[in-house]
DNA sequence: TCTCTATACTTGTATAGACAAGTAGTATTA
DNA sequence: TAATACTACTTGTCTATACAAGTATAGAGA
């Protein structure tokens, strides 16, 4: 009879490493190649040395080179094509829907320049619906922004948030066209637990000019509810022209 | 100067194998591997066969039986503890796959009383893009559907796929009109992967009709893509009106 | 009875070598 | 000139072997 003990977490491998040599070569061989990658001596579609200047390099193997490869493959950091070589992939230019990607980070993987216009940024009483949806007391004060975000110029997103003030006190002091909301309350507040609602609608007039849309462009609305530090943290809505912006994920297994 | 071919998908391996072992043998000890899981021979927390064994019964070298399960620790199919054993891994209950059947189960569980009427139900050559998408030959045969569904008699969605044939071959002899094609699709091939595209779109007028729907009312269009049995399974459109139609999801992080 | 140790198993890493298969460019041939 | 063959390179698979490191158990010794 076999007992097993917890099997939660390993994750440490072991060996062929000494106190010298903390990783396993491998291991090594992967991280320089990812150096070179986000340092930018290796830009996308440049050639990555080949598995025996590789194993040369390190005084490797050959095997040991192509583990090191095969799992950057897999881990989409770089592409090969059988009889040609081994090249850095571009990054895909998706947004990754559930994964909670900034709009920023989006924009920029798919080459593009992102600004962000602060609209309006303040404190106020928190009214019974949204009170409930934040799960404070109604009354309560929350903060309140409007941002719009462009890329290139084009306005890309109009997202409104409501932030519950314990998760992140120092919200009204960031200069958000700098950080954008989200990746600072990536910082501050990592979320725990996100509820999502995507829905077509045609926005407002107001929203409407703001995102230099005509009267009939349907837009992309993201209503999202997070929880963070065990609470709930922020209630947004983020709405995007359906002509500029699509959302896509890729999920699998496991 | 190196020129590279168009880059966009590989998948197909290549050797290693002849005419009678279509797959490297890594891959049939995986595949045999994940036979005994689906068919219930090995159930969670179960022992896995060792490396050695696995060696041993495929006439393989322990390595190959290593990278087979090292792959399927990858997958998160097997849990391999070092010095103990390997076993079957107890799929996580908020795990990425529940949140594709959050999304898809969530537009397609129909609540209240839900009609379909299949609009179209044919075989047809793949063309160019198509085939990419379903990684298939140029003018393979793959089939197609259209269906519209119904929520006590007002359109809710419009739903046009296509199908592998090698995934779900008695696609055609169904009756759509009682098992959903997902319903169906998830029973003879569950999903292992799945690729989403959500975009807000004004449809064409034919599909306008079909919805019943006003000439600019937004709509909702999830363009999915999933792999099953290790291949490309399905290729498809579902496209509802906003007016009548949210995504909803809830996820947990870790 | 309790503790330690030897042993037999497991997975993890690494090697050197081999052949298969795909590609690009060069040289050869018709 | 155009098609073919060859060569040099790449990645993909597989083997046989080796040692390191972690675990469980049986048996020896206290």
């Amino acid at each position: 009879m076999i007992v097993l003990r917890d099997p939660n977490q390993r994750k440490t491998a072991c060996m062929g490493r000494t106190a010298d040599q903390p990783f396993a070569l491998y291991e090594r061989i992967k991280q320089s190649v990812i150096r070179d990658i986000e340092s930018g001596k290796l830009k996308p579609d440049d050639r990555v040395p080949s598995e025996t200047q590789l194993a040369r390099a390190f005084n490797a193997s050959r095997m040991t080179a192509n583990r090191a490869l095969k799992e950057l493959t897999e881990e989409n950091r770089i592409l090969r094509i059988q009889g040609v070589g081994t090249f850095v992939a571009r990054p895909k230019p998706e947004a990754a829907l559930l994964e909670i990607r900034s709009i920023s980070t989006e924009i920029e993987a798919w080459g593009g320049s992102h600004t962000a216009e602060v609209r309006l940024l303040e404190e106020i009483p928190a009214g019974e619906d949204l009170a409930r949806k934040l799960e404070l007391a109604p009354g309560a004060l929350v903060f309140h922004s409007i941002l719009i975000h462009r890329d290139r110029g084009t306005p890309v997103q109009y997202s409104e948030r409501y932030i519950n003030p314990e998760v992140a006190p120092d919200y009204l002091a960031q200069d958000f066209t700098i950080v954008t909301p989200s990746d600072y309350l990536m910082e501050v507040a990592p979320v725990q637990e996100a509820e999502h609602k995507i829905e077509a609608v045609v926005p407002d007039r107001d929203i409407r000019e703001c995102l230099d849309i005509a009267a009939h462009d349907p837009c992309l609305m993201l209503t999202r509810r997070t929880w963070a530090l065990d609470r709930a943290a922020t209630y947004s809505r983020l709405i995007s022209p359906g002509s500029r912006y699509t959302l896509k994920g890729r999920f699998k297994r496991g």
